[in-house]
DNA sequence: AAAACTAGGTTAAACGTTTAAGCAATATTG
DNA sequence: CAATATTGCTTAAACGTTTAACCTAGTTTT
C-alpha cells in the first residue's frame, strides 16, 4: 500500500525522460537499431533512421550524456584551468577554446586557480573527478611543484598549457616569444629617447615572466645601456603592487625615464601613481604595459601594451586539443606553439606624437 | 593472431583504472560489499571498511563518477551562468558559490553568456547536455524571452537566480535592494548639497536596472527635486558608454552637478571623460557608481559606490540550491532573499572631506 | 544454381556503481 | 529454549548507451 503509493509520487515526479528504448518500442524496434539510426550507422536503413528521428524529436528524446560517457570511456567535456577568469586575456582564451571544441561536440568545464597552488590541486582533482577527455591549463603564480600536472598526465589524459606554462613539464604548450617582446618594448623606449628603463617584472620562477625579465636584459645589453639593479622589481602584477613598487621606484634619488611593466594591471596601478604626483608621462617617465587589456586604451594616458593574441592562442589550445584525440596513436608529437605578439604603441610612451 | 596483438596494445595503453571490482577480487568480498564500505554502510563491519579503505588507497582508486551518475540518477554538478566572468562582483560570487558546493560534494561548471541572448540559451543547453544537478544563474542584458529558463524548470531541475533575475520567472532568487540603493545614494548627494542629480541608468527592461531607476525616481521626488528627462539616461553600462553618455551630459546647457551610474565601469568611463575635461569632482560635479569593484578604491578620485555583498550572494545561492535538493518534497517554498546593500562613500562624493 | 555478398537489422554483453532483497550466522529477548 | 532481531554480508538487477557478434532474407557473382 505504501510502496504503491510512493511508486505513485514517484511517477509524478519524474517526467520520465525519453530514451532510446521508448524509441525502440514506439517503432518496434531494437535499441541498438535507435542508437545507430542516430549516430548515421551505414547498416541503417534512411527509412528507419528517418522514422527514428521523428519519433526522437516528437518524443523530446536528450541523449543521456551520462550512459554514453560511461559506455564509450569518453565524457566529451574539456577542463579548463585559469589563474582567474576576471581579465580580458583569459576571458578571451575561454571564449575561443569553446567556441572551437563546441564545434567538434565538446564542451568545456572552466575552474580558476586565484593563482593559489592549493586551489590548482583541488581543480585538478575535480576535473579528474568528473572525467575530462582532457585538461587546458595556465599554471597559477604560485605553482612551482608540478606533481599534479604530472598526475594528468600519468593518467593520459591530453594536457596542453597556454601562457603560464613549464618547460620541465614535457607537455604541448601556447604561448607568445616573450623573450622578443621584451626586446621589441626595449627597443621602442630606446626610439623615444629613454636612457633608464626598469622593469617591474613578473615572479622570475614563472617561465613566461623569466623570459621578460631575460628579453629586457638582453636587450639593454643590445643597445648598450648599463643594468641597474634598482631598476628590475620582481612584482605580483596586482594594481595594487603596481602602485607599491612604482611608489618605490619614484622614491630612487636617480628615477627611471621609462617603465616597463611586465602586467597591465601592475601598469594601471604605476599610472594612477605617476598621475597623482603629477609626473608627465611620457615626457617625464614613460610607460608600458603588458597584455593589451582593454582599460589601457580607456585610461589617461592610454598605455602602450603588448597585445597576445588571446583569440589565437584559444583557438590553438582547442586544435591542439583535437589533434591529441584525433590521432590516439603513440606518435604523441610534442606540439609549441610560440605566437609572435605585437607592441601597440600608445600615448603613455610615444614623445613624438606630442601635440 | 590480430586480434590477440590489438589487445596486448589496448592493454597497453589504458592504465587500467582500479574499479571497485578490483577491490572486491582483492579481498574476496562482492563488489556491493566494497561499495558500501566505501560509503560507510552501517551494515558493514568496522574490520572489512578499514580493509577496504586500505586496498582503495593502495590501488590508487577513483571512484568513476559517470558510473555512480548514471546509477543514482544525479551528477552532483551545478551548472552557473554570468554574463561575464571577468568582473570582481561575479568573479567573487562564483568563488563563493563554489567554495560552500565543494564541501558538500558539488562540483561547478561555470559558463559566460557575454550578454547574449543566444549564447545564454547554447550555455543551458550546454548544462542539460551535462546533466547537470542544478542552475544557478544571472541573466545577459539581451534576454527578454524567457522560454529557455521555462525549459529548466519544466525538467525539475533547481533553478536559482541571483543579480539579474526576472519576477514573472516563478524561481528563487538573490540579491540586493536595488530600489534602496538608488535612494540611498541619492540622500547622500543631496547631503552634500547636489540639486541637479542625474541618472546613467541600465536597461529599463531589466528589473534591477529598472528598480533602481524608480528608486532614482522616487527619491528625487521625496527630496522635492524636479525630474528632468534630459538627466536620465539608459545605458548598456560599460566603460565605452559610461565615457559617451558622460559627454553627452557635458553637454547640455544646464548641467547636472552629480551623476549617479548605475555600473562601476561606465561610472569609470564618466571618471574618465571629467578629467580629460579638467572638471573638478566632486566640487563641480559629483559621481556615484554602483557595484564596489576593486578599482573604485583605485582610480583618482576614487568612486563613491555600493557593495552588493558578493560574497554573500554567492554563499546563499549555493545554499538555496542545497535546501532544494535537501528536501525533495514537494513543498518547495519560494526563496527570495533581498540584501541590504552598502554605500561606499569615497572622495568622488565627499564635498565634506575636503583638504 | 550453388556460393558469396550485402543490407538491415537483432541479441546480448559491457561500462562501473548502487541498492533492494535475500540469507546465513550470531545475538538478544521473553 | 524457541522466537525474534541484528549483523554482515551476497546476489542480481538496474541506470541508458554502445558495439561486437550474429542472423536472415534478398541480391549478386561465377
Amino acid at each position: 500500500m505504501l510502496k504503491r503509493l510512493s511508486k505513485y509520487i514517484k511517477n509524478l515526479n519524474t517526467k520520465k525522460k525519453t530514451t532510446i528504448k521508448d524509441i525502440a518500442s514506439a517503432l518496434n524496434i531494437s535499441p541498438a537499431a535507435v542508437s545507430k539510426a542516430l549516430h548515421d550507422d551505414s547498416r541503417i536503413s534512411k527509412k528507419t533512421k528517418d522514422a527514428v528521428k521523428k519519433v526522437a524529436k516528437d518524443l523530446n528524446y536528450q541523449p543521456n550524456h551520462l550512459a554514453s560517457a560511461l559506455r564509450k570511456g569518453k565524457s566529451n567535456l574539456v577542463g579548463v584551468i585559469v589563474p582567474r577568469t576576471n581579465s580580458n586575456f583569459f576571458s578571451s582564451v575561454i571564449e575561443n577554446i569553446e567556441a572551437v571544441l563546441n564545434k567538434e561536440g565538446y564542451h568545456i568545464i572552466i575552474t580558476q586557480s586565484n593563482e593559489s597552488y592549493k586551489k590548482e590541486c583541488d581543480n585538478i582533482d575535480t576535473l579528474l573527478f568528473t572525467q575530462v577527455d582532457g585538461i587546458i591549463a595556465s599554471m597559477a603564480n604560485e605553482t612551482v611543484n608540478l606533481d599534479y600536472y604530472e598526475k594528468i598526465k600519468s593518467k593520459g589524459i591530453p594536457l596542453i598549457l597556454f601562457d603560464r606554462g613549464e618547460n620541465d613539464l614535457n607537455v604541448d604548450y601556447i604561448g607568445i616569444n616573450d623573450y622578443d617582446s621584451s626586446h621589441m618594448i626595449v627597443e621602442h623606449l630606446v626610439e623615444q629617447g629613454c636612457k633608464r628603463i626598469a622593469h617591474i617584472g613578473g615572479y622570475k620562477r614563472t617561465r613566461i615572466f623569466n623570459n621578460r625579465i631575460r628579453g629586457y636584459i638582453d636587450a639593454l645589453k643590445k643597445h648598450n645601456l648599463p643594468l641597474d639593479n634598482e631598476l628590475l622589481i620582481e612584482s605580483n602584477l596586482t594594481i595594487e603592487d603596481g602602485r607599491l613598487k612604482m611608489t618605490q621606484l619614484l622614491a630612487l634619488k636617480n628615477r627611471p625615464d621609462a617603465v616597463y611593466v611586465a602586467g597591465d594591471y601592475a601598469a594601471l596601478g604605476a599610472l594612477q601613481v605617476l598621475n597623482e604626483q603629477h609626473i608627465n608621462i611620457p615626457k617625464d617617465i614613460a610607460l608600458v604595459g603588458f597584455g593589451n587589456e582593454p582599460f589601457t586604451d580607456m585610461v589617461t594616458p592610454t598605455i602602450t601594451s603588448i597585445d597576445q593574441h588571446s583569440s589565437e592562442i584559444g583557438k590553438q589550445a582547442a586544435k591542439t586539443f583535437l589533434a591529441h584525440v584525433k590521432k590516439k596513436s603513440t606518435s604523441q608529437t610534442l606540439n609549441k606553439i610560440i605566437l609572435n605578439a605585437d607592441l601597440i604603441v600608445r600615448h603613455s610612451s610615444n614623445k613624438k606624437d606630442l601635440s
